[in-house]
DNA sequence: TTGTATGCGTTATCAG
DNA sequence: CTGATAACGCATACAA
């Protein structure tokens, strides 16, 4: 059985209310009292109950982090576990506890996240929102990774993806290449569609016209039928002489496909892309790629969440976390040809 | 504010355990009343404040998951998220929730897993080990994944890696390989283990004697320089025709090293491995694999979890999930020149 | 500075 | 069949 309050009370020889007070550090109290009380809340390896304390108080220590849609899915791509390990690693610093919220087969994530706000067992919501936001009012303050398309009401923590669009082709451009291809592209994601934008925005600044048919999204990669017709357009006369991906994984799928075609990286095309993996790390060539800090966003979006569950006043209704570029091997200047 | 029982009681004019009598369906209370609190919690969308119940029961609705080490080391490998997946499906289906305990920084997942059970939000602990098992009576029942050195105790639900590490190899063989390499071998995955004692009984029961230089970890794969050790292992006259590898990545990578030494699969070397992942399917040439239901494995785990909290007198002590073999295009007849 | 009484929302026991 | 009452473990307003 475990230790109740009443248990160290009677150890201490002192009432319930003043454990309470003691293991409070509550400032009306006796130093002496204080200790003795915490001595014996050691020996008997008290935990105070957070249901009861829940009952009282109506909070609980518990987040829910929501993944959209199907959790093997986007768990596939690293970039969520590293969220789930920053979160987790702030969670643990300011005592929360993350709970699982996911939708998948019949049910969905937003109803999911109903469920576990109506059990009252979470006492906040952590949005990894790479899809849409829901428009329900979930009862429970929210903290969405990723952005919400109208960016009303919620906290958010995210990339400056329209900027890592930009910088990423830029950085192709500042290589000599006028001939750039955007794969991965996905109007459901925002962040694609963001970084699309900085991608046009990029190409604009220096006057190239955007091709619609060097816009793809990442089913060639997938599917070897899309895949024949991009790799036509890498068949063509004025061929793309380089590319931005939306994650190394779309790159090594890219670097393959060329490679089947005769085509090398860098040397006949370029790749920057995004997440910095270990994949892209090990590959050859090793992938010039974005860090979009996925560990930090987590941990961010957490102490978010702790703060504003605290009431905290002042707490921002956005953060921006910075992205750096990991300069590797799969760059190289345009072809001279040009 | 969100509605309590009293709330409920008021609304349908009986009193509160009244109501919680008719939502529990108990058999002495009037068809009528139970449909008039029926009705009246529905229009005051009424939840029971699982808080309150688990104050008085003891007992709580959710589960901790226990990841080993590192989550994002253990999520990158897509068994996990389908895992997850299961064990969210089947969460679902008895109305379970599930915790996220992960270790990570400084904190162990033992010391993790310690903190959600003193804090009385979980009642049960469902361990991902592929790693080991702790020794300390966590105070909650528990449902290990994997499955212990020692048997001793635990419910656990697992595959039969000896049988599964026996038949991939003895697929090899019955191709007409006779040198066959382990690739993925480590002792800290007692799965690795487990597969590696099949992979040998198979050997030995045609004869061919074990060769510890065919036995590799998943080092090779990762490292450069560990890649030239392997590469030399089949660079020799009596090189290997054909591996087992613990999984899909480990498999692909395989074959890449290979290519770039002018080794084709299956041509040259057949590879089987582990796992059945999109990564595999999609890849060329498309991987023979195991299919080892990882989904499953999770939807099993939670069941039974939830069987024995419920105190189900008959909850087995360990499942055993069956593997299947999923042929495509990477293993072929041994060379002629054998 | 400390103790007593009360209530958080629910279920179980006991009356009626 | 239904209602009142106590109790789960803790925090807090109020007394002392």
């Amino acid at each position: 059985m475990k230790a109740t309050i009443k248990d160290v009370a009677r150890a201490a020889g002192v009432s319930p209310s003043t454990v309470s007070r003691a293991l409070h550090d509550s400032p009306r109290i006796s130093e002496k009292v204080r200790e003795r009380v915490k001595q014996a809340a050691k020996e008997l390896d008290f935990h105070p109950n957070q249901m009861a304390k829940s009952l009282v108080s109506r909070k609980t220590r518990i987040v829910g982090i929501v993944f959209p849609g199907d959790v093997s899915k986007s768990l596939g791509n690293p970039f969520y576990p590293s969220l789930l390990q920053g979160l987790g690693r702030a969670a643990g610093e300011r005592r929360y506890h993350l709970l699982l919220v996911t939708g998948g087969g019949e049910v969905s994530a937003e109803e999911a996240s109903r469920q576990a706000v109506d059990s009252g067992y979470v006492s906040g919501l952590v949005l990894l929102a790479a899809e849409d936001v829901p428009t329900r009012d979930p009862g429970v303050p929210v903290v969405v990774i990723g952005h919400p398309r109208d960016e009303a009401g919620w906290h958010y923590v995210d990339n400056d993806n329209v900027a890592a669009g930009r910088a990423a082709t830029r950085h192709l451009l500042a290589h000599g290449h006028r001939r750039i291809l955007l794969l991965g592209y996905d109007r459901r994601y925002i962040f694609t569609v963001d970084r699309r934008l900085g991608y046009e925005q990029a190409l604009g600044e220096e006057g190239i016209p955007v091709r619609r048919e060097w816009i793809a999204t990442s089913r060639p990669i997938r599917d070897p039928e899309a895949g024949e017709e991009l790799a036509a357009v890498f068949r063509a006369g004025d061929r793309p002489t380089a590319a931005v991906c939306m994650d190394d994984a779309l790159a090594i799928g890219l670097t393959g496909l060329l490679k089947g075609m005769g085509l090398e990286v860098p040397g006949d095309v370029s790749i920057v892309s995004f997440n910095n993996t270990d994949a892209g790390k090990y590959h050859i060539p090793a992938l010039t790629s974005y860090e979009i800090d996925p560990y930090r966003l987590g941990m961010i979006a957490m102490h978010l969440m702790a703060d504003v569950l605290k009431g905290v006043a002042d707490a921002p209704r956005s953060i921006e976390v910075p992205f750096t570029l990991i300069e590797r091997d799969s760059v190289a200047g345009a072809p001279a040809s040009e």
